[in-house]
DNA sequence: CTGGATCCTGTGGGATACTG
DNA sequence: CAGTATCCCACAGGATCCAG
């Protein structure tokens, strides 16, 4: 196992104070909404390797249509995530950078890659052998 | 900023070759569709603090419907992050406990809580003056 | 208590067309 | 190029009722 748990402060949140009704959101769900839809944590992530212009985003990220890329980015820069910096050219040029902020989450984002790969054969196997041994139902 | 990059095994993952369409996943994929979901980390949350029965966790996690919580806790059964135990007795009874894969999950999971708690009021505080800026139309 | 089966709604998100 | 505006639908997920 290659994630271990140093470099983060310890114990600001000891995950014990969530979900119950006087204590609605530990802060999680609001990074979670954040980092939870796919989009978000894919133009992270290619920001990561620097700023890039809103059709080299689009090129950088298979799947993605313009409309979510544009929703992606406009609440990336609406949480201070990232900038937008628009340069009155014609046609238009803009490029989105990752705020200090937004570059410390690319530590974890990338620190959840790490995971997802040291793992991903492993959760693949325990998913064919779960639907190995329940053949009837579709879990999805 | 708490959140170092330490830790984590040097460059497992670039982040850089990501979301092309020979490359349609990095495996971050995986993870995030499974951390995406509000519910599924809440459990995970939930049982990082030890075993509990399908109820507790109902209890525990505030809004969750029985039926989310059955498909959350089916998918992390079916991921290995998650061990199901039945045991036969009237009326039934049922608990879940992390596996060794989903315990390592709560580091990242902690990881984000506390980048979360970090910029909770930061993102905020990002929200309210670009809201102030852009009064026309709802980002959402 | 631990779920399975249904029904039903909201909305995330794709496709397409238009503008500056 | 960098968006905005519509239309539209599949599906996530809540509410409910039933069963072992």
């Amino acid at each position: 196992m290659s994630v271990t748990h140093t470099g983060v402060t310890a114990g600001a949140a000891e995950l014990e104070p969530c979900g119950q009704p006087d204590h609605p959101d530990c802060g999680i769900r609001d990074v979670l909404d954040r980092v939870g839809d796919k989009w978000s944590v894919l133009v992270i992530v290619e920001l990561a390797g620097g700023p890039r212009r809103f059709r080299q985003l689009q090129r950088a990220i298979d799947g993605i249509s313009q409309r979510m890329l544009t929703l992606t980015v406009r609440r990336l820069e609406r949480d201070g995530l990232v900038l937008r910096t628009v340069y009155p050219t014609v046609p238009a040029q803009v490029d989105y950078r990752l705020t200090e902020t937004g570059a410390s989450l690319t530590h974890l984002v990338k620190a959840l890659a790490d995971w997802s790969l040291e793992h991903r054969d492993g959760i693949a196997r325990a998913r064919r052998t779960y639907d190995d041994q329940h053949p009837e139902h579709e879990i999805r």
